[in-house]
DNA sequence: ATTATCTATAGATCTATAGATAATGC
DNA sequence: ATTATCTATAGATCTATAGATAATGC
């Protein structure tokens, strides 16, 4: 599923409004169309042919990549956890480096990529929507994540009810990032960290212990 | 705006259903029969039919009390922080005690409220529509209260950029609420609380501060 | 007279499917 | 022959308004 093509091979018939001028994929074209209707509008109130419209198509053109709206929000959703999974299970994995170094690098990671995207995805969590079905995989990808988010969180401190302790952790993240949104001006880089020393002090650490955390994730992070 | 009545007085054309069981005012039933089908079903996805249905009216009887669908979730939400704003002002008044045990006492409350109530209110903070004109009254309220966490954290601890600080203590309990819900068999109290803990972790207390805090609170929660 | 409610409906959608069409590939 | 796209549309809504009606209050 590459997400960019060099020579557009053009089969098919042509589209209607002309060709795309965007370097992406139809899929990813609908995807980056939903990305943007669904966080501003919202989900419900966004109709397929919003966002058939705004990725070049006329609506039932979509019907050829998804099998409707939800997929198209799973897909969404999946591809959003995808990467901060995939660093959580490196980070995890990393048993070089210290557990508050690598819980650091993982909240500075997560946190900077939610807070840097166009568009408020970490939002759409929260929709009743993905309590259905089709959201299983999501479920089960931020599940895995929040395990990894558990286990050095225990690592550091494993005092009163650990599974809640992860729970308010997660949410430290996601709804920090939400909130932190709603104020402009801020770099990505700026709320990772300052997202990820609020973990370690979650988590127990001493003022110390974050300074030295930090330093050594700087390390872990280029690794 | 009494939300309940004695006697009922029944003027006006009997309902189609029979008269309602419950003891809350028309007004009140819409609003229960909303928070409920707003955040299970979602908002853009709840019809006004359905609403007036399980409120034991005819959808065009919904606009006798209100002006549309907007106006009953701004309504909502405003009901929703007004009690915490309300303690949070009485806590920011009371110099008598530690900015410490104010703090924990104002994230206890916040937070085993959010929990305890029927439905996940606090998702609905997150909605698009909430940008909107109508809402201004609902932000300014949420705003005030952000302002409150301000002050005390700020008083703890200055520190790194506050005001930024200050938006990850927000997201911390409303956005660790949020989790801890997907997972069931808790108590708010026990939420409440562990919410409060780590809000003074991310104010940079230690152990036996927060332990002083709690204790403190106690006496200031019954005050 | 006032009120809370009702019935009926205009006008505006929205989703998903059926089936056609205009390209390239072989 | 295959593919990406299109046009057309059935069937099912949904919101908000107009105007009627069935109670109590005076």
């Amino acid at each position: 599923m590459p997400a960019t093509r060099e020579t557009p091979p053009r089969v098919g018939r042509p589209r209607a409004q002309g060709p795309s001028a965007s370097e992406l994929t139809p899929r990813a074209e609908v995807l980056a169309a939903s990305a943007e209707l669904f966080t501003v509008n919202g989900y419900a109130a966004t109709t397929t042919r919003a966002v058939a419209e705004r990725a070049g198509l006329r609506q039932a053109s979509l019907y050829h990549y998804f099998t409707g709206k939800e997929d198209i929000l799973a897909t969404l959703l999946e591809s959003t956890v995808e990467p901060s999974l995939a660093f959580a299970l490196g980070v995890l994995a990393d048993t070089g480096h210290s557990a508050g170094a690598r819980l650091w690098a993982l909240a500075a990671f997560d946190a900077e990529l939610l807070f840097g995207g166009l568009y408020n995805l970490g939002a759409l969590y929260q929709l009743p929507e993905v309590r259905g079905e089709r959201f299983a995989e999501f479920r089960r990808s931020r599940g895995e994540l929040k395990a990894v988010y558990g286990t050095l969180l225990t690592a550091l401190d494993a005092s009163g009810d650990p599974a809640l302790r992860t729970d308010l952790l997660l949410g430290l993240v996601e709804g920090g990032v939400a909130v932190a949104r709603e104020t402009g001006g801020r770099e990505p880089r700026t709320v990772g960290e300052a997202v990820a020393d609020s973990a370690l002090r979650l988590a127990g650490c001493a003022a110390r212990e974050i300074a030295a955390a930090r330093a050594e994730a700087a390390r872990l992070r280029t690794a």
